[in-house]
This record gives C-alpha cells, structure tokens and sequence, in this order.
DNA sequence: TTTGTATATCAGCAATCAATAATATAGTTG
DNA sequence: CAACTATATTATTGATTGCTGATATACAAA
C-alpha cells in the first residue's frame, strides 16, 4: 500500500518533532498559555539561536501557532492533542522515576 | 528542574522510536498479534538486518515483548499505549489527505 | 557432526540534525 | 535616518542513525 506508507511518513515525522528533549522542554514551557520568544529563552536557559530553530521547527510541523505583537512573536500550542501525547508518555515514564511520588503531574500539566 | 529534564529526555527517547517510518511499518504488521521475524520480513518487504536491528530496538526500548519457540522469535506489542498514540496520529494525518475518506481506519488498527 | 533455517550483529557509508557563533531582518523609538 | 530590541537565518561542526552487505550465533534435523 503506497498511501500507507504515506501515513506512516507523515506520522514518524510528527513523532520525530517530539522526539527532541530541548522541544519537549520548550513545548512545556508554553503549554498553559502563549509566550513570546523571550520569555521561552529565560524559562528554559536555552540559546535564542536554539529556541528560534525548534519553535520554526513546530510551527512549520503544524504543532504550534504564532502571532506578532509590535517586536515580540507569541508562540502557542495549536494541537493541544500532542500536548496530551506528551502528558501520557511522561506520566508513564515519571511513574517509573524512583524520586517521583504516583499521582504528581510533573510535566505538560 | 534537574528531574523534570530527566522527565523530557526519556519522554524524547520514546518518541523517537516511533520517529522513523520504518518502525511504524513494523508496529503496524505486529500490533494485532505476534508475529516471527520471517513473517514480518515478507510482509513489509524490508532487508532482515533492518528488521532485526528495528525490532531489537523496540524490544530494548520496551515497546516491544519477544518469546522464543526453536528457530524462530515472536515479537509482540508490549506496551499498547504506544500503538493507541500511532493510531491517534495517524488517524489525523490521513483525516487530512486527500485520497482517504473519512472514518477509516488505516493503519495501526 | 554436518547441513539448513532463523535471527542477530558488525563494519562502512551516507544522510540527517542539533548546537553554536555570526549575521541578517523586522519593528520601535528618538 | 540612527540606534536599539526582538527574532530569524546561515554556515560550520560534530554526533547520531538508518541502510546495506557480510558475518556470526542459535536451534533443529539428519
């Protein structure tokens, strides 16, 4: 099946946009509400060179929307069902942390 | 947050294992029932050495269960949450192309 | 033990990609 | 326009990783 394949492409690329730590701590940083470039640099301690490449990275992928107040670029979560993906993995993945105590929603909350 | 970045990279790992479309290809021949290693060679059509070093990463990863019986080894999908995260997206992305209609259930099903 | 089948591993190559530093663009203010 | 701030882009480098062909291991049957 060609279109299969297709899906499969289309899939394992939405899943490689997550599959970065520095996108996964930057799509924390703005999955409650927008922030402007800025403030994800300061959140996270990230480079600007670095924080402006992932977030062109998602918008491109579809992931994230922005808009433009005087200088500043306000980014936003546009498919909050990644978001939801994320909150799945690490809830599973901090569940086996020994430090972490059940029931807590460390990230993506 | 040292724990939390903990939190991200392994969140990340996970992703990127289902970030290729080769694996996909795979978790979608398995993901009903077990399957040998032949049985999944024929029927994605991929070089067995890449089969091999797929399904031992998806294995050491977790994704994946394996059981011996003689010569041959049955792979099954350990962790059902990552094949419903391949039919989520996946669903999506074919929701969007142009050849497929609406309500079906390509892949991962 | 020899032969055959099933699966895993290794080495080499090519392509991808993240991090960084430097530079460029866009908008605001004076 | 000049100076400043905010963000994007480019070039380079190093590391990772998928693919392939060749080889190795494990089990079964004769």
């Amino acid at each position: 099946m060609q279109e299969l394949n297709a899906v499969f492409e289309s899939t394992a690329r939405y899943f490689s946009v997550l599959g970065e730590p520095t996108r996964l701590k930057i799509l924390h940083v703005i999955c409650q509400e927008e922030k402007c470039v800025n403030d994800i640099i300061r959140a996270t301690g990230l480079l600007q060179a670095n924080v402006s490449r992932h977030l062109g990275l998602m918008y491109q992928a579809g992931l994230l929307s922005r808009r433009r107040e005087g200088t500043q670029i306000f980014y936003q979560v546009a498919e909050p069902l990644f978001v939801e993906l994320c909150r799945s993995i690490s809830v599973q993945v901090a569940s086996r942390m020994p430090a972490s105590k059940a029931g807590e929603l460390p990230a993506f909350g």
